[in-house]
RNA sequence: GCCGAUGUGGCGGAACUGGCAGACGCACACGACUCAAAAUCGUGCGGGAAACCAUGUGGGUUCGAGUCCCACCAUCGGCACCA
């Protein structure tokens, strides 16, 4: 009998689908577990390879789970707002909402036939009004809570086309689409107080189960840093530049200032200024780059000095320039530095190319104070040349010097965070409008929360205005309201949401989809919260991750949610690259269509291949004859049934090895460690092919340990078994751990740490009898001969070592 | 540049807490079956004649290092409007 898995597939999936089987139960009184992968944004490409990656693996630990007893909450989503869909309705004059539709039908489509044990019930879509009148909610809580804002914030211009761009499709300066140079232009934009949460989003992390590279990743990009703003006098009107400096103790070896070419300081004193043209043409040239280009240190550092007014150190008094250069950010602390070139790499090679004195104000503990400085020594030492401050150690020095600074009132202690408030406006169609109106008489308020949803217009034109304002602002009867406070004619809002808004709190909608009172209710919140386990790519680290669990937070402090944070514990995939090592891409002609690898294979034998490629969180290329690997490993577990034979019991030949491959497999699967599983099932069949034989009761345990992996082929073959029962309705095999341990140990021997030969013994020998199977071993006393012994060591069942001269 | 990772045979990778480097799979070679091929099954498979040499490079710690420490090189992810 050969293995037919385009039906034998078909036919679960159908049963599967049916019967919603994987449905999360509505009994609360059941231990819970609640598994969730992010949500794919339909594309007009379809399933990439890269999405069943992290899909199976909790897909596993679901189905594992829920044999364990356990009511498993593993839903499915779709983040259907995008720019993707809006340029492509620009280009093709196709509403979004058709192509997001078609989209998702196509995705649900792909994601049904690799077996995924979602619970189809709860699927949310962010572009449903019955879904983002929560978004929305959400946002206008944000506002009545002061963490809703307007700013003037920069925005990627193309003169060109003259509409914002999202930096993606700004490509060296110049537009994506038109090539025109791109520049940074000024507009009021929503934005969200996330900064008032970033101790907090530091904190909690010590509460909860991330791996560590990801903590590690949120808290530097939060950015704590202790330091403090300090005043520098000028030298024209009362003002005074304030700085922010981490090292205080460095006042004495300020050379020069800096601020950033957005810095006001140079608008007011224009009339001071006598290079004004310089300066405001370094203006004009660092407008056209972005934050990331001018951090780039490949490119030299460039400045100009301002003319006509200086800065005052204030502890030394002397008179130093100022100059302007976009190495310094305008949105990091005050915008403006204080230049310590002996200290600070950034500095030096700034005042090396403008020759700026440089300064030692630290020499190395134990050192000498260096003379020439030909580079810059940025360890702690010991002060010099700081006067009050001399001799003392780097962190006294920095403790006094903010003394100081307080005692004089030239500045304070001040905690700053390199996180920035999130720009929450964009100038597009294809988003959640935002629920806000603007009365001449009482400025922004939200509209009346029983009028949400507040819909998204239907419309045929989706290019942006000239004037780079959204599709919508072109929408005057939509625009068209009454003010909620006074009643008078306003306006709406016209920018959209970022994608980032619907997937802040997507898994909360799963805990009850169907609500239509509430986001979600308090009973599923609390029966469901938090997601127990959330594995993603870790490039959503810093910015997905954090700005949901901000918003957590924030619905824990207004009574919406009942736990501080959204996820307990969070794990992440590595990428799946095309088969000659490079990220797929069409350009490159790599990319690998899901479609066509089930057609060929099948869903099985995809999964058992994604899980075997490699570890779990690393990047991985895509290999063909590795999954005919995996398919010829299918087919020998399919034909075991040659070799069946009756037994209700494992065989003692067999025993060890079961109880073994129980303990590891249950161990890898949580640990994520997939691939050395699939090792095991195969070094397992190998072992029942060696002995032709294999019984039923190990055959029954071998297609529990499978089935997560290999579903519809382990459910077949346990139906045809003539169980009555299906292996998803079974319970998941259980060890004894006096069975996994070997009764004779193997010891290998070595000579100054060079294996000669390996002892058997039996598993708890004492040292004696180690030691006079060594002494018997040929191998070793031949090694031995001609040399003296120094030591011997042995490790108790791990290793015998001995030391010769 | 900053932050985070990674580097082991021809290839993907394995190796618990510092204890036999190369599990498992792919590719390859040979053999069986076949008129033949494919499929399947079996055997071998880091280098070296050997002593030994081998886990990106150079140092160090240790009885013993892929694993720990220091310095360096290379590759990948993120850098706030792609998601």
């Amino acid at each position: 009998m050969s293995y037919n898995f385009k039906e034998v597939e078909r036919k679960w999936q159908e049963k599967w689908y049916r019967e919603g089987t994987f449905n999360a139960k509505d009994d609360y009184t059941m231990k819970k577990w609640y598994g969730l992968i992010e949500f794919p944004y339909p594309s007009g490409q379809g399933l990439h390879v890269g999405h069943p990656r992290s899909y199976t693996a909790l897909d596993i630990i679901a189905r594992k789970k829920r044999m364990e007893g356990y009511n498993v909450l593993y839903p499915i989503g779709f983040d259907a707002f995008g720019l993707p869909a809006e340029n492509y309705a620009i280009k093709n004059h196709v509403h979004p909402k058709i192509t997001t539709e078609n989209n998702i039908n196509h995705f649900r489509e792909q994601l049904k036939a690799l077996g995924f044990s979602f619970d189809w019930s709860r699927e949310v879509d962010t572009t449903d009004p019955d879904y983002y009148k929560w978004t929305q909610w959400i946002f206008i809580q944000l506002y009545k809570n002061g963490l809703a804002y307007k700013a003037t914030m920069p925005i990627n211009f193309c003169t060109g086309c003259k509409v914002g761009l999202a930096n993606e499709e700004v490509v060296n300066g110049v537009c994506e689409r038109c090539g025109s140079p791109v520049v940074q232009k000024e507009k009021s934009q929503w934005m969200l107080g996330i900064t008032k949460y970033a101790q907090r989003l530091i904190d909690d992390l010590d509460d909860i189960d991330f791996l560590e590279k990801i903590k590690i990743q949120q808290r530097n990009w939060i950015g704590r840093s202790e330091g403090a703003e300090v005043n520098f006098k000028l030298t024209e009107g009362d003002d005074s530049l304030l700085i922010y400096t981490t090292r205080p103790d460095t006042i004495f070896g300020t050379t020069y200032m800096v601020v950033a070419p957005e810095h006001p300081l140079i608008e007011k004193y224009v009339d001071k200024i006598t290079n004004l043209d310089e300066v405001k043409a370094y203006q004009g040239k660092a407008a056209l780059k972005s934050d990331f280009e001018r951090s780039e240190m490949n490119k030299d550092k460039t400045g100009v000095e301002i003319k006509g007014i200086k800065a005052i150190n204030p502890l030394t008094n002397e008179e130093i320039p100022i100059w302007v250069s976009d190495y310094v950010l305008i949105t990091y602390g005050t915008g403006a530095i204080m230049g310590v070139p002996a200290h600070d790499g950034r500095d030096f090679d700034f005042a090396k190319k403008f020759n700026l004195p440089i300064i030692p104000v630290i020499k190395p503990k134990g050192g000498e104070e260096p003379k020439e400085l030909e580079e810059v020594l940025a360890e702690d030492g010991i002060a010099i040349n700081s006067d009050f401050l001399n001799g003392l150690e780097t962190k006294e020095a920095i403790q006094k010097a903010i003394e100081y600074i307080e005692e004089n009132k030239l500045g304070e202690r001040k905690v700053n965070y390199k996180l920035r408030d999130w720009v929450f406006s964009r100038q597009r169609y294809w988003g959640e409008p935002i629920p806000m109106v603007y009365c001449e008489d009482c400025g922004w308020n939200p509209i009346p929360e029983e009028e949400l949803p507040l819909k998204l217009p239907e419309i045929q034109d989706y290019e942006p205005s000239e004037n780079g304002e959204s599709p919508l602002a072109k929408q005057i009867e939509w625009i068209k309201t009454k003010c909620p406070c006074c009643g008078k004619d306003a306006r709406r809002e016209t920018d959209t949401m970022p994608q980032w808004a619907g997937s802040s709190w997507y898994f909360l909608r799963y805990m009850d989809a169907h609500n239509d009172k509430e986001l979600a209710s308090k009973e599923a919140m609390e029966y469901w919260g938090p997601v127990d386990w959330y594995n993603g790519g870790m490039e959503h680290t810093t910015l997905h991750l954090l700005y949901s669990r901000f918003w957590h937070k924030f619905l824990y402090d207004i009574g919406v949610v009942p736990t501080k944070e959204p996820y307990q514990k969070r794990t992440s995939h590595g990428m799946i690259l095309g088969s000659n090592g490079e990220k797929m891409s069409k350009s490159k002609g790599n990319v690998v269509n899901p479609d066509d690898v089930i057609k060929e294979f099948g869903a099985d034998t995809f999964r058992v291949y994604e899980m075997f490629m490699g570890p779990f969180d690393q990047t991985a290329p895509w290999s063909v004859e590795s999954i005919r690997g995996c398919g010829k490993f299918l087919d020998r577990v399919w034909n075991l049934q040659d070799i069946l034979v009756d037994g209700d019991e494992y065989c003692p030949k067999h025993e060890k090895m079961m109880h073994k491959a129980i303990k590891k497999v249950s161990s890898d699967i949580e640990e994520m460690k997939f691939n050395t599983a699939v090792a095991t099932f195969m070094t397992m069949i190998n072992e029942f092919y060696k002995d032709k034989e294999i019984n039923k009761a190990e055959y029954k345990t071998f297609l529990h340990l499978l089935n997560p992996f290999a579903p519809h082929m382990t459910e077949e073959l346990y139906q045809m078994l003539g169980e009555s029962k299906t292996i998803a309705e079974t319970a998941w095999p259980k060890y004894d751990e006096a069975k996994t341990i070997d009764d004779e140990i193997e010891i290998p021997v070595q000579l100054n740490g060079k294996v000669k030969d390996v002892v058997k013994v039996a598993k708890d020998a004492e040292e004696a009898v180690v030691k006079a199977a060594v002494v018997a071993s040929e191998n070793v006393q031949k090694a031995l001969e001609g040399k003296t012994v120094v030591k011997e060591i042995y490790v108790k069942g791990k290793i015998y070592n001995i030391v010769v001269k």
